[in-house]
RNA sequence: CGGGACGUGGCGCAGCUUGGUAGCGCACCUGCUUUGGGAGCAGGGGGUCGUCAGUUCGAAUCUGACCGUCCCGACCA
């Protein structure tokens, strides 16, 4: 056994810290890497990971901060089942998402495992809060989530078991809705600024929430696997799936009275039409044929842009893309050819830049292409945003350059609505006497998300470079030599003097390890101080400090040395 | 679900093409030496080669099916 826990010190010797060399070869993400190198987490099956020891420290951290800044806001913590009966679920409509886990118990009944709790807290909601005078109300837990996830990936970046705090309130109106919405939004933005990492609030599509207005909390990195844009100063941002921009506008020079053909024997990309034209891309049409239920449906966008299919399925439902044959068939000739021109039967959509300018499009007829074509004269099309945003095209809002990046979702917020509330009959006797609805918010953050995001962004070729909150130690304490020489005798008194001053320190008294091996992992690690003590430290020091960070080593004096630590440790970003 | 790759002691890998005694590094155990950057020497333990079926005198190796894991895409807080 180990030694009992010193407040949030630990003595190493005897507890569990497997390190690896080498990082199992499946594992592709620097998180997930570092993670499992570090001895913090082991993978059982893909998308279920156990979190050791060392890992629930820095898990532990996040979860305090997240507690101590929806407790601030009012929010009151409380803890739901996993196991729901269906029934609840089948009552607004997401029983049958993918995404569920379904399994029956002994007598046959239909049970889900916890993809979210929006059903089960409304449930609650609906038989505890009978007044106006119950309301408002935010509640809140950190607990599991299952989703059958058609594809676990980056770690512990998409699992299929994983915590959640997932938080819940309940007002009388929009108006009240708006408050616990805001408080929300302080408090994440409090969360995210003390666990270090850097973020981005953005606007953010409602997804299989449902709702009316959300926002995605994004981190940064190259392993996320989201993108959104935003401009500099963070004026505007939002993911792309609903991001919208000025684009650039082409000179696009005198319009010809009509379309004019032209042969293009054999091309039919964009970047192929480009190099026989000699114009812009901007000045070509792309144009994309999907098939849904109620059948074909042309997609046209400016040629240096792609369609979002999320913005797309918005505006047509559930598509695919057509078949060579199939467009052969609407169109009369192959794929590279097709254009909005005399085609009948397609439903056509033309992203709103197209409703300015002409623009070489195809003839539908094999080898052919046309140039002039005008949204209105030659040709009809709805219209909609249904482009991505281009990196370099400006902010609607003020004209600032946007720029893409990809990122981690660490958390969203959810204007919810009366969606749940009235599935479930969540209702309210108001001041006047009337029964309504509850107006209620959901608000999510991953706390496993957060750690692996702040490895993402915060690494380098030793290890982990853990930003300061998240350590699972402040200080990694590390003995050179047996546990009965004087400098074990110094180390564990320096040992009790920083945990007395509040630092949670990490004191590696294995005395079978090599100080090499030490040092290693410590780096591995990535606890913002280590400090050695050897033989050489004694009598008189200094000892040596080194910060993580930087790997830069500092000099503590022997005397006063636990205060020193303290301050440098204090005095580090 | 489509495409691709890979499954050999705890981790990383070789062996497979050309079938014939299962190997290497690290880790682990014992002993001695060693103690400020993943120690040295000596000895030792641990593997149904993912599973099943087939071909063969004989399969880690060839064939097939299945399972698992990862990556890209689809999907997704």
């Amino acid at each position: 056994m180990p030694a009992a826990p010193l407040a949030g010190s630990w003595r190493l010797s005897g507890r569990l810290w497997p390190t690896l060399r080498d990082a199992p070869a499946d594992a592709e993400a620097i998180s997930h890497k570092l993670m499992v190198r570090a001895g913090m987490v082991r993978q059982l099956a893909a998308g279920l990971y156990t979190i050791l020891p060392l890992g629930m420290k820095v898990i532990e951290r996040i979860n305090r901060i997240i507690r101590e800044e929806m407790d601030a806001i009012g929010a009151q913590e409380l803890m739901m089942p996993v196991l729901h009966p269906a029934e609840i679920w089948e009552q607004t409509g997401r029983y049958p998402l993918d995404e569920q886990f379904r399994l029956e118990d002994r007598s046959g009944r239909a049970m889900v495992l916890a993809m979210t709790h929006e059903e089960i807290i409304t449930w609650h909601a609906a038989r505890e809060l009978r007044s106006y005078r119950d309301l408002p109300q935010s509640w809140y837990q950190i607990h599991t989530k299952l989703r059958d996830e058609p594809r676990a990936k980056g770690g512990l970046l998409r699992v299929r078991e994983f915590q959640m705090k997932d938080s819940y309130s309940f007002d009388r109106d929009d108006a009240g809705l708006d408050a616990s919405y805001q408080a929300h939004t302080i408090a994440y933005r409090r969360i995210f600024d003390r666990c270090g990492v850097e973020w981005h609030r953005v606007e953010s599509d409602t997804g299989m929430m449902g709702g009316r207005g959300a926002h995605e909390y994004m981190a940064p990195s190259p392993a996320g696997e989201d993108v959104i844009a935003r401009t500099a100063d963070g004026s505007y941002a939002a993911n792309v799936e609903l991001a919208v921009s000025v684009a650039h506008e082409p000179d696009f020079g005198p319009t010809p009275p009509e379309p004019v053909p032209f042969d293009t024997p054999g091309v039919g990309a964009i970047d192929e039409l480009v190099s026989l034209t000699g114009l812009p891309a901007a000045r070509l049409s792309k144009n994309l044929c999907v098939v849904t239920d109620d059948g074909p449906v042309l997609a046209i966008v400016r040629g240096e842009h792609q369609v979002h299919e999320k913005k797309l399925a918005k505006i047509i439902g559930p598509n695919r893309a057509a078949h060579p044959d199939e467009i052969e068939r609407w169109f009369g000739c192959p794929p590279g050819s097709i254009g909005p021109i005399g085609v009948e039967g397609v439903r056509v959509i033309a992203d709103a830049t197209i409703a300015t300018g002409h623009y070489v499009t195809g003839a539908n007829r094999e080898g052919v292409h046309l140039r002039g074509a005008v949204l209105g004269r030659d040709f009809s099309a709805e219209t909609a945003d249904i482009r991505e945003v281009l990196e370099g095209e400006t902010s609607v809002v003020d004209g600032q350059p946007l720029v893409l990046e990809k990122v981690i979702e660490v958390g969203n917020i959810f204007k919810l609505g009366t969606r749940y509330s009235e599935a479930l009959g969540a209702t309210y006797l108001g001041e006047d006497g009337n029964e309504r609805p509850i107006i209620m918010g959901s608000y999510g953050i991953g706390p496993a998300r957060i750690a692996a995001a702040a490895i993402e962004q915060s690494s380098d070729d030793a290890g982990i470079v853990w930003p300061k909150p998240l350590a699972p130690f402040d200080v990694h304490l590390v003995l050179i030599g047996a546990p009965d020489t004087e400098q074990a005798q110094f180390a564990d008194r320096l040992f009790s003097d920083l945990t007395d001053l509040g630092l949670d320190v990490l004191y590696d008294d294995r005395a079978s390890v090599k100080p090499g091996e030490k040092f290693v992992e410590a780096e591995l690690l990535g606890c913002p101080v280590r400090l050695t003590m050897g033989k050489r430290t004694l009598p008189d020091g200094p000892i040596e400090a080194q910060v993580r960070a930087s790997r830069r080593a500092e000099e503590i004096p022997v005397d006063g040395a636990a205060a020193a630590v303290r301050e440098l440790w204090e005095s580090l970003p």
